[in-house]
DNA sequence: TTATTTCCTGACCATTTGGTCAAGTTACGC
DNA sequence: GCGTAACTTGACCAAATGGTCAGGAAATAA
């Protein structure tokens, strides 16, 4: 139908491959976030990403070689929030970064997040391996900071391991679930003010709750006036 | 796994249909969870019944209907766990046991959690009607409560909205990402007592985050007994 | 017994699916 | 210009899919 709208090409057949690749890319992203691997279909995707199924094919030449490739990418993105929980002497700086971080990508990124979820749901089928290496190593070494900082005193004695699990959970609903939260939320997405205190909500109720912070200052709740967009100010 | 072993008939002809949908729905309920409403063939369901696939299709006509038939009996065992967070007077009192019946129901229903996130992640094309009114309502009812706990003094002010999605977050994490979940514990699916702690902590960090208690006397570090991760050493 | 209703299922069908292919078109190096 | 390599795509195919159906088996009613 609408055919000859497909996006500029930048400086002609140098780059083509990079350009055409990046836009499937994106297309099956969130065809597959949405329907999970089985569930997507090569043409919806093609569609989505307005070319011919042909022409997806020439670049991706199975479906199965095309989820790895988005799911390579959100991994990466993982990383990248990994690498902000930094081994710091200080649990009320190092989670509340880290934190932050995945809230942001939970925002910024939703459908790799849910191309995530629908991955684990399915029993990982393509990233077993990282969970199993990567992932577990990871895990375990932010297990020992969280304990020396129990052993410090710095916060209380926690369970590393379902610590972690609230935070990843409680962050990365805000993207899986993001559709039920704009449901309640009146079918409006959440503001970018409401999304700040969402952030500060979680980010308080965590340090405080393991003990990292005794009882904030900040008022929780909504303020209603119209002006909130100062930048991180609420730290510790 | 044989295909003889259909189960008993109880009592010959009458109940059998009763039988025989209960054993339908229990498979498609698992198979629609991995894989979606799309992802999922009646066939496979059909398997996993143990049954021939027109078979399938003379109790549920079609797969729609077998799945809405799914999600209906999923909402009814969330509206049991909404009826455990009652309007009492102690915060402690309600969300824990809230806490607890939702941990418990990721722990025997973890299939019915994840149809559910599988249809939050489709924009709930069966179950948008339910977030609208059923869900809606209930949350908003709850937020009363919670503002008048912070109004009295019992607990912190926090946007009620947020900290229960904090506390649906984690609780359905340990259904929904349980793969996830029994990976980090060596390839072992988390033992009673493991589950125990989980619980604990959960339950704690969420009412000490709040302020609902100050600091509970238990360590929330599990008991060393011997028995522990240790089993494959992988690493890099 | 027979009649009637319910249940069971192999064979079948139209549509959708992932993927191919051959015949093009476009851009760049020469 | 011309050749070549990269890109594009409508048409096509075999397999899988949701669903049907006709005929048979089993249970109950008469």
């Amino acid at each position: 139908m609408k055919k000859s709208e497909r996006v500029k090409k930048t400086t002609a057949k140098a780059g083509i491959r990079q350009e055409n690749e990046k836009i499937i890319l994106k297309a099956a992203e969130s065809v597959f976030a949405e329907y999970g691997f089985r569930g997507a279909t090569t043409s919806m995707i093609a569609e989505q990403a307005n070319i011919p199924k042909a022409n997806l094919h020439y670049y991706f030449p199975t479906k199965e070689a095309l989820y790895r490739q988005v799911v390579d990418n959100i991994f990466n993105i993982w990383l990248q929030a990994a690498d902000s929980f930094d081994d710091c002497d200080d649990p009320v700086e190092a989670l509340s970064r880290y934190i932050e971080k995945k809230m942001d990508i939970s925002r910024d990124n939703p459908m790799g997040s849910k191309v995530w979820a629908n991955e684990i749901i399915q029993r990982a089928p393509v990233i077993q391996d990282y969970l199993e290496t990567t992932l577990k190593d990871w895990t375990e070494s932010r297990a020992v900071i969280i304990r020396r900082w129990i052993a410090q005193g710095k916060i209380n004695p926690v369970d590393p391991q379902y610590l972690l699990y609230m935070i990843w959970s409680t962050t990365q609903h805000y993207a899986d679930f993001n559709h039920q939260i704009e449901t309640l939320n009146g079918g409006t997405p959440l503001s970018d003010a409401q999304y700040r205190v969402a952030k500060d909500n979680v980010i308080e109720i965590i340090l405080t709750g393991i003990g990292a912070v005794q009882r904030r200052r900040s008022n929780l709740l909504q303020d209603n006036s119209p002006k909130d967009q100062q930048e991180k100010g609420d730290k510790a």
